[in-house]
DNA sequence: TCTTGATACTTTAGGCTGTAAAGTGATGGT
DNA sequence: ACCATCACTTTACAGCCTAAAGTATCAAGA
């Protein structure tokens, strides 16, 4: 059974998110701390970006530094905030500047690239799904980010609101894809070619009803011009990039016409 | 660092997802099965949905069945395989029928219905990513309805699937907030009420530049018309399902716009 | 200078997890 | 009657988070 965080612990959360990221020396008596919240949680990252959050344990981010892992626990009150202090800090790395002069649409097709780009580069970030808002600075600039750049359009402020979140959606749904297929290449060694083929040979063997069973599915597999990646870039991760690009075209598209009808 | 299935697990957890549903009494020496593979996924995802994710661990679902841990091994490779297998059955689940005698619109929106459904009773569906698709019959059938709803747009198959992962996208991360919201809720037994109002107090006094550093965020939250969840359904929930809404809206007058373009 | 108390960090320990390996006991075929 | 087979249990182990206790280091007060 999961205990949650009480009151006190919130604040003491809360602080760790809004408070001074760099700590004036201690006075007083007694060693001096040696670590940091943020050398603690930029270790963190280091080691989920580089080898995914399954390998995230307290006992690693100690060993990356130098320390045990009870150590941690001077500055951080548990797993549950050093992760919610990932996310934030991460978020926080959004750039935030978006040219609006060549109009609201570039903008925003910019800041979905970027949006894209930072869960590449952090794909852990899908996995950590906070169970409420971290109402952390990171999370704060993101979405005002997002909101500036689309209330360029015109439209109500609530409205705006769905915009975005349909748009963090889209984005956040196939960059998983995309980060997801790079991973398991990354860890099983297995290529997505060798991959789908001992896939799609077990399926012709075990179920060989199935364009029977899913007409349309095998259809789209018929017609598919799979042409073997001759691009640097894996199928799967192409694929996902352009349902990305095409799924926010079609999402700026019902915002324009959107915008038309209010006049 | 995590071990990954090879060739012959393979084969056998596509077995498990392919392979008959009820299986001939054994014949031949030794005890007979007092269990089978259907009836432990259909406990592991009573589990799942009662307490969550986090409370599915092999003993409870051995528990759940008088038996103990290691009996489950007779049955499933391991965990890995049953949650895929509670994956697919639960997307099973999917309603297939949607009549376009309205039009591929009024489908298209009754097909999203029944996803959030399907996603608000099993939220732990969320958060069980595999890393690559498990291509089992459940995810094949719920691909099939989608394409098979959305092409009766008219649009070529390949533009289909980009609206297809757009739509589900949509569905998926403003159900995902839902969801959300409901567990902590549950698991804390802390309203959203109290969990707002205990956050903005912190927020006030250890962020009070908050609406200078974030102004579109404040105007939003100022001129929120939070009115105190009136109805039944909670705040945020009722956010999530009008931002749904909305999005899909919007995604589905730019599908339009598409058609009409290519006449 | 010696003592005191605060504090960074380590050690130990306990309850949880998934699962490998070995043991048990019932069953049906020979 | 024997025996191979197979469902299931027991035991064990490595890993996880973290509570609690112990240790070493430092600054300030007596």
């Amino acid at each position: 059974m999961v205990v949650f965080a009480g009151q006190g612990d919130a604040r003491r959360s809360m602080e760790l998110l809004w408070g001074p990221r760099v700590v004036a020396p201690r006075t007083g008596p007694g060693p001096k701390p040696g670590l940091s919240v943020e050398a603690i949680v930029a270790a963190a990252i280091d080691i989920a970006d580089a080898e995914g959050m399954a390998a995230l344990s307290m006992r690693a981010v100690g060993e990356r530094l130098g320390r045990t892992a009870m150590a941690l626990y001077t500055y951080v009150p548990g797993k549950t905030e050093l992760v919610d202090l990932m996310y934030d800090r991460t978020l926080g790395e959004l750039p935030s500047s978006y040219p609006l002069s060549s109009g609201w649409r570039s903008a925003a097709l910019a800041l979905a690239g970027s949006l894209w780009d930072l869960h590449l580069r952090h794909p852990w970030l899908l996995q950590v799904s906070p169970a409420r808002p971290v109402l952390g600075p990171g999370e704060f600039h993101v979405q005002e980010t997002l909101l500036s750049v689309l209330a360029a359009t015109g439209l109500p402020l609530p409205r705006v609101r769905w915009v975005v979140s349909a748009l963090f959606n889209i984005v956040r749904g196939s960059v998983q894809a995309a980060a997801e297929s790079r991973q398991a290449t990354r860890e099983t060694g297995q290529s997505e070619e060798d991959w789908w083929y001992a896939r799609s040979a077990l399926l012709e063997e075990l179920a060989p009803d199935l364009s029977a069973r899913f007409p349309t599915v095998a259809r789209l597999g018929a017609e598919g011009e799979y042409e073997a990646s001759s691009s640097e870039e894996p199928y799967l991760e192409r694929e996902a990039r352009l349902s990305f690009e095409a799924g926010l075209e079609l999402l700026l598209d019902g915002v324009e016409q959107a915008i038309v009808r209010q006049g």
